[in-house]
DNA sequence: CAGGATCCAATACGATACTG
DNA sequence: CAGTATCGTATTGGATCCTG
């Protein structure tokens, strides 16, 4: 990938996580899987990303274990990219990104898609950080505590 | 900053969300902001990022909104950069790539930092996705509505 | 269609030197 | 210390061609 400094032995947990998927394309893969893009076609179209790019990003995501190949559901003698477990962890994040992108990178009006409850087609509540008591908890009021 | 393919119109809040923060620097720099560094210097002892990255991308967040430069706390000739309301709000990004890093990115008893209550010491609750009813809602019960 | 191989342009990034 | 400027290298990412 891209190794531009070892982050991938960082002690901070937010450098290894972007160590792994942080560079310009895997979480925009991660999102179109969670959208139900299985087949390395349907996740070229919707990125418009180049096969050589696409292709060595879906290595690197199954090899970090976040998607796994599958066999085709359609009988094809292609594989699917399916999210494993540790990739569908990564669903907070997707959100998170979301409703701040949906909360600061439009211009009021501005129409942009939207993630609904499939039951009853309600935007989901916002993502709130809590303590271990279950309050509500402010950045300020947090403090990382080294190793 | 890099425009591949440009994401910046995107309809899609992640997209854009990616667009602005989604490189290899900018969310480590927003950590750094809420772990309380203010200074160019603080930033580049904690990142071991070049100089000419560092500056690029401060000034990318700035002209994001994300950073704001303030005159000096320590009264010297140079500048601090703080969160705007706007990077205050990345947050739950923040708890979000470090729980995830937590649970799947290291082997069991390997140590790292911890986000925890200033108060009491104790780690945060895990960030939960609840529908708008505030019911824990899992990603295959969302659907993303097209605008 | 799913990939891999190759070529090429753009740039991200580090290292260093320079300035106030 | 806080940047800016320059340079060299590695890598990105698109386009194209090729295969089963």
């Amino acid at each position: 990938m891209v190794k531009r400094v070892s982050l991938s032995d960082a002690e901070c947990p937010v450098a290894r996580s972007l160590d792994g998927i942080g560079d310009w394309w895997s979480l925009l893969i991660v999102r179109d899987a969670f959208d139900g893009a299985r087949r390395f076609g349907e996740f070229q179209k919707s990125l418009r990303i180049s096969k050589g790019i696409l292709a060595s990003r879906l290595q690197g995501l199954v090899a970090l274990g976040v998607l796994a190949v599958t066999s085709a559901s359609d009988g094809s003698a292609w594989q699917d990219y399916v999210l494993t477990p540790k990739g569908e962890a990564l669903f907070p994040v997707i959100v998170a990104l979301r409703q701040w992108g949906e909360a600061f990178c439009y211009r009021p009006g501005e129409p942009h898609s939207e993630l609904v409850d499939r039951k009853d087609g309600k935007t989901l509540a916002p993502l709130i950080v809590r303590n271990a008591d279950g309050e509500i908890i402010r950045a300020r009021d947090t403090i990382v505590m080294k190793i």
